[in-house]
RNA sequence: CGCGGGAUAGAGCAGUCUGGUAGCUCGUCGGGCUCAUAACCCGGAGGUCGGGGGUUCAAAUCCCUCUCCCGCCA
C-alpha cells in the first residue's frame, strides 16, 4: 500500500520578494505532501528558486551587488524565500537553487547530451531582436510584430545560438496532451494545443550570448544556457540526475505531479516533456495547472500596488488560518478572488465558530460534567439514536470521501466534506442537550458520557484529516481532546472508536480566536497603503545602454518631423491610437502607437511630432503601421509615464532630424 | 469572427464534462438553546441560472447567436 510520491512546486524567480500567489501554490503542494506522508508514503517534496537570467543580472546591477549576492539575499536573507516557507510551515524535503554547483554541472551535462544526440544544434539565428530587452524572438512569438515582453519595436538581427529540436516532438507531445490525462485540468489542454501546437511548434532557442548570468555552455564559451534547459531540469537534477550530490533519481523519478501556475503550463506541458523525450527519460505522471489569486477581479501586480504580502497575513491571523483559507476557499484549478474580508470571514466561520468552538464547548463540558475524564464504557451505547447513527456514519465515511477529493487535488471539496461533519457534530450537541442530561447524572450520566465520547471522536477524525492543512493547530487540537499518537494516524481516521473510552481532554487556549472584521480590514488596508507608498521609487529611469552604437547604424535611422492630420482610437484596442500623418512626402503616413492611455486623440491633431519613418511596416490589430512615434518614457511612483516628443510647429513636415 | 476564461438570490461562489426537484457561505427576517469563542441549532424571504433562438418528454447543463466583464493582445 505504501508507495513513493514525488511532488514539486515551480522554482520561483527571486527577482523580488514572493507574494501570496507563490504562497498559494507552495501551501497546496505542502498540504499534498503532508497528506501523502500521513498515508504512509515516502514523499519527496521539492521546491526552490530559478536564479539566472537577464532580469536578475539587471536588478543586481541596479542594487550595486553581484547577481549571486542579490539572489542570496532574496533566497536566504531576512524575510526571504526560505524564511517565508519556514513561517508558512512548509515541509519541503529539498530546496534547489539553480546556482547550486551540482545543478550547474548537471545542466552542462544535460546540454551536452542533447547536443550529442543531435537535438540541440547550433544555428544562425535570423530573428527579431528587441534591443531594450536584449532578447531574440521568432516571427511567431512576436505580438503584432512587436516584442512580446516589452512591446517595443524589434529589428532583424542575426546571432549564433543553440536550438532544441522541439518541432521533432510536436506530434508526440500533442498525443500526450490530447490522449492522456498528463495535463490537468482538462481545460488547459485545448489552450495548449490550439495556441502552441497547432500553429506549428518551432525549434527553441536554448542559449544566449547577450548576457552572462547563467550556466555557461562548457564546450562553447560565450554561450549561456537559457532558462528552459536550466530551470525545467531542476526537477531531475535535484534528485541527482547527472550529478553526485543526490542519489534519488531511480527512487523518485518520474514525478507524480508538478504543481504549476497556469502561466507556465506551456513550458511544463510542451517543452519539458519534449526535453525528457530527447534525454530518453520517463515523463512526469502529471502536470497540474492551478489558477491565480486575483485581487478585485484583476491580476495582482506590482504596478497596481495590490500585491498581497503573506507575511503580514500570517503574522496577523496565524499561519494555519491562512493556509486553510487558501485551500478551503478557491477551487484549485480555477482563478479565485482574494480579499481580506473573505479571509477573515472564513477564519471566523469555519475555524472559530464551527471547529474551534466545537472543541471548546466539548472539552469544557467534559471538564464540567466529568471532572476531565470520561468514565469507562463511554464508547458504546446499546440503543443508538438516529443522531448517534448519523454522526457515526458521517464521521466513519469521511476519510474515503476526503481521500477521493485529495487524490484529484480538489482541496476545497475535501475540506468541505470535513466541515460537513463538524457542522453535524455541532448539531449533535443541540439534539442531545448535554446540559439537560447533566441535571440528573444518576439517571443520564452514562448517556451523557457517550454523547461526549461521540463528539470527541468525530472531532478527532476531522482533526486527523485537517492535519495536512493545519499541522500546528491540529497538534494542539489533539492535545486538547486527549488523543494519543495512535489516534492521530491515517488508519485511525477510518476507525470509529480509536479514542480511549477514558479519554482526558484538556480545555486549552482558543485554537482559532475570532477576528473583528471591520477593525482588521481597516488595519490591513492601512498597512498595505503604507507598504505601497514606501516601496515606490519617486522616479525610475531606464538604465543607459553601456554599448556604443556605430555611427553608420545610427545614421540609418531616419527621424522626421511629422504633423498630425488625424488621430483616433483603434477599435477593440485599449492602447492603440491610429495616426494619419503629414511626413512631407505628399502621401499620408499611417502610424499606430500604443499611447491611448496617456493621450486623447483629439488633443494631438495639428501637433508636430517626431517619428522614425524607415522601420519596416508592422501589422497591429490588422492595420499597417509605418514607423514609430518617439516618446520620452519614465516611471513615477511605479507608474509608467509617457510624453510624446512634441516639437515646435515652425518645423515643416518632413524635416530630417540629425 | 485574435486566443482563453467568465456571467447562477444583496455579496462571494458550487453545480455545467455525464440534461431530470437550483445548492453553499455571508448578509437579512423569525424561532430555539444557554455547554461554548455574542458562538451553536431550526425555519423563512430572496433566483425567469446574462439576452434570444434551437434540440429534447425534460436544459443552468447540449447546439447556434448576441451582449457585457476579465487576462494576454504596444
Amino acid at each position: 500500500m505504501n508507495g513513493r510520491f514525488y511532488i514539486t512546486t515551480p522554482i520561483y524567480y527571486p527577482s523580488d520578494k514572493l507574494h501570496i500567489g507563490h504562497t498559494y501554490c507552495t501551501v497546496a503542494t505542502d498540504a499534498m505532501a503532508r497528506y501523502k506522508r500521513l498515508k504512509g508514503d515516502e514523499v519527496m517534496f521539492l521546491t526552490g528558486t530559478d536564479e539566472h537570467g537577464q532580469k536578475i543580472e539587471d536588478k543586481a546591477r541596479e542594487a550595486g551587488v553581484t547577481p549571486k549576492q542579490f539572489v542570496d539575499n532574496i533566497v536566504e536573507g531576512p524575510r526571504g524565500v526560505k524564511d517565508l516557507w519556514k513561517l508558512m510551515d512548509i515541509s519541503y524535503d529539498r530546496f534547489i537553487r539553480t546556482t547550486d554547483d551540482y545543478h550547474v554541472t548537471a545542466i552542462q551535462r544535460i546540454f551536452k547530451k542533447m547536443h550529442d544526440n543531435g537535438d540541440i544544434y547550433k544555428g544562425t539565428y535570423k530573428g527579431k531582436y528587441c534591443k531594450p530587452c536584449e532578447s531574440f524572438w521568432t516571427e511567431s512569438q512576436l505580438v503584432d510584430g512587436k516584442c512580446p515582453d516589452c512591446g517595443r519595436e524589434v529589428t532583424d538581427a542575426e546571432e549564433e545560438a543553440y536550438f532544441f529540436r522541439l518541432s521533432k516532438y510536436a506530434d508526440k507531445v500533442q498525443d500526450l496532451l490530447e490522449n492522456t490525462d498528463f495535463l490537468e485540468p482538462r481545460s488547459r489542454v485545448n489552450e495548449m494545443v490550439n495556441n502552441f501546437i497547432k500553429p506549428g511548434l518551432e525549434d527553441l532557442c536554448v542559449s544566449r550570448t547577450s548576457f552572462t548570468w547563467g550556466i555557461p555552455v562548457d564546450f562553447d564559451p560565450g554561450h549561456v544556457v537559457y532558462v528552459w534547459v536550466d530551470a525545467l531540469s531542476n526537477y531531475i537534477t535535484a534528485l541527482g540526475y547527472m550529478n553526485d550530490a543526490h542519489d534519488d533519481y531511480e527512487k523518485f523519478w518520474p514525478a507524480d505531479v508538478h504543481f504549476v501556475g497556469k502561466e507556465i503550463v506551456r513550458f511544463h506541458s510542451i517543452i519539458w516533456p519534449a526535453m525528457l523525450m530527447s534525454l530518453g527519460e520517463p515523463l512526469p505522471k502529471k502536470v497540474y495547472g492551478h489558477g491565480w489569486l486575483l485581487l478585485d477581479g484583476g491580476k495582482m501586480s506590482k504596478s497596481k500596488g495590490n500585491v498581497v504580502d503573506p507575511y503580514i497575513l500570517a503574522e496577523k491571523f496565524g499561519v494555519d488560518a491562512l493556509r486553510f483559507f487558501l485551500l478551503r476557499t478557491f477551487p484549485f484549478g480555477s482563478d479565485g478572488n482574494f480579499s481580506n474580508e473573505a479571509l477573515i470571514q472564513t477564519i471566523n466561520v469555519d475555524l472559530a465558530n464551527d471547529l474551534g468552538n466545537l472543541v471548546s464547548r466539548t472539552t469544557a463540558m467534559v471538564g464540567k460534567y466529568f471532572g476531565g475524564a470520561l468514565p469507562a464504557g463511554s464508547g458504546t451505547w446499546d440503543a443508538p439514536t438516529e443522531p448517534d447513527k448519523e454522526l457515526i456514519a458521517m464521521a466513519g465515511g469521511l476519510r474515503d470521501k476526503y481521500e477521493a477529493e485529495m487524490e484529484a487535488f480538489q482541496f476545497q471539496n475535501a475540506l468541505e466534506e470535513v466541515f460537513k461533519v463538524i457542522q453535524r457534530a455541532n448539531k449533535y450537541i443541540d439534539e442531545n442537550a448535554p446540559w439537560a442530561l447533566a441535571k440528573d447524572m444518576d439517571a443520564n450520566g452514562a448517556r451523557l458520557a457517550h454523547v461526549m465520547y461521540n463528539l470527541l471522536e468525530a472531532t478527532r477524525i476531522c482533526g486527523v484529516l485537517l492535519t495536512p492543512f493545519m499541522p500546528g493547530s491540529m497538534a494542539k487540537l489533539f492535545d486538547q481532546i486527549g488523543a494519543p499518537e495512535a489516534a492521530r494516524t491515517w488508519d485511525s481516521a477510518a476507525k470509529w472508536g480509536a479514542l480511549p473510552e477514558t479519554v482526558k481532554p484538556q480545555k486549552g487556549e482558543n485554537l482559532f480566536p475570532r477576528i473583528d472584521l471591520d477593525a482588521a480590514v481597516k488595519e490591513l488596508e492601512a498597512a498595505a497603503e503604507e507598504a505601497r507608498k514606501a516601496a515606490l521609487p519617486p522616479i525610475e529611469l531606464e538604465p543607459q545602454s553601456p554599448d556604443y552604437v556605430d555611427f553608420d547604424t545610427f545614421c540609418k535611422s531616419d527621424f522626421r518631423a511629422v504633423k498630425v492630420k488625424a488621430c483616433e482610437h483603434v477599435k477593440k484596442s485599449e492602447k492603440l491610437l491610429r495616426f494619419t500623418l503629414d511626413d512631407g512626402t505628399g502621401t499620408d503616413r499611417q502610424i499606430l502607437s500604443g499611447i491611448a492611455k496617456w493621450y486623447e486623440p483629439e488633443a494631438l491633431v495639428g501637433k508636430t511630432l517626431v517619428a522614425i519613418v524607415n522601420l519596416p511596416p508592422r501589422k497591429m490589430m490588422g492595420l499597417d503601421s509605418n514607423g514609430m512615434l518617439i516618446s520620452a518614457v519614465h516611471k513615477e511612483k511605479g507608474e509608467e509615464k509617457l510624453n510624446l516628443l512634441i516639437v515646435s510647429d515652425e518645423i515643416p513636415a518632413g524635416a530630417k532630424m540629425c
